[in-house]
DNA sequence: GATATAATGTTCAAGCATGAACAAAGTTAG
DNA sequence: CTAACTTTGTTCATGCTTGAACATTATATC
């Protein structure tokens, strides 16, 4: 314990990965504030943008697609069904399963909150350059796959 | 509503966007399960980070740099504090305010879970050169300055 | 100085995410 | 076929974070 020790501030990679975090939490409360008119929050919209590309994906795909526990969706698919956007429809072959979709309320909402949300995308992102907005997201899918094994 | 819409998947900027949010949140897990043996939840070490740094700053200011609100340093100190990591002194002039400090405890706490910390995000932002993650760490300080007007 | 305004920290209720334990339905092995 | 195991979705208790309302103390304005 009495080995002197680098301290992370002065580290380039550790800044890095402050700023990171700093941003991201940035766009998120910025997202959040964006879609409060349109009645949605960012993991109700996460849902409907899976749903759009994987219609009928069963629940536990969608909480694997999104990173989530399976009881999450459980609690959060009720308020997307009240407000009439998602259907549940019970599998055939599988009676466990429920296959998910988008009503047609649900679709054109997505696509309102779909603007709101490029649009504030665009913003942030046009603080780069497109060559380095790409090379950054190459960087970070890099990450996503070095931790992919927990 | 008939306008066509260009969808977000397509857009680079959006893609990279998601390729963060992504990368983001398996560096928070990974760095949540690397923390648990040392007993240390990663908003109790962001608190003695920012403790090491500006010793003998108020709740408030705390809570300021955190970019959280008050009510949640008030909820998460007691754990600190009976851990005998973070010690509240009463400010003798403005009797509103608790300067907190760091104890010896909490110091070498820290030194701990540092090193922890780094190593993880060494290994992880070892997936870019040092230049990129330069690049990066400067883009993503462009973007929260272009969101700190909320 | 008295009164209004602001700042600091606390309490509380609410929403969200998690993981463990569970029931129901399917699959595998003998 | 039966018994053991797996998968899917739900329930529940817990913890984190937030924002509003509040008490206490400072500051500003007159």
């Amino acid at each position: 314990m009495n080995k002197k020790q680098e301290l992370p501030w002065d580290n380039p990679r550790f800044r890095t990965w402050i700023a990171v975090a700093r941003a991201e939490k940035a766009i998120v409360r910025a997202l959040s504030k964006a879609l409060e008119p349109l009645g949605l929050k960012i993991a109700q919209l996460d849902m409907l943008m899976n749903l759009y590309r994987h219609p009928g994906q069963s629940q536990h795909d969608l909480a694997r697609r999104l990173l989530v526990g399976r009881s999450n969706i459980t609690m959060l698919l009720p308020q997307l069904e009240t407000q009439g956007l998602v259907r549940r429809e019970s599998d055939a072959n599988d009676r466990r399963v429920l296959r998910l979709y988008l009503t047609q309320d649900g679709e054109e909402r997505l696509m309102q909150a779909l603007a709101v949300y490029t649009k504030l995308i665009d913003r942030v992102m046009a603080q780069s350059t497109p060559a380095q907005c790409e090379a950054m997201g190459e960087q970070m899918r890099r990450i996503s796959e070095a931790l992919a094994d927990d």
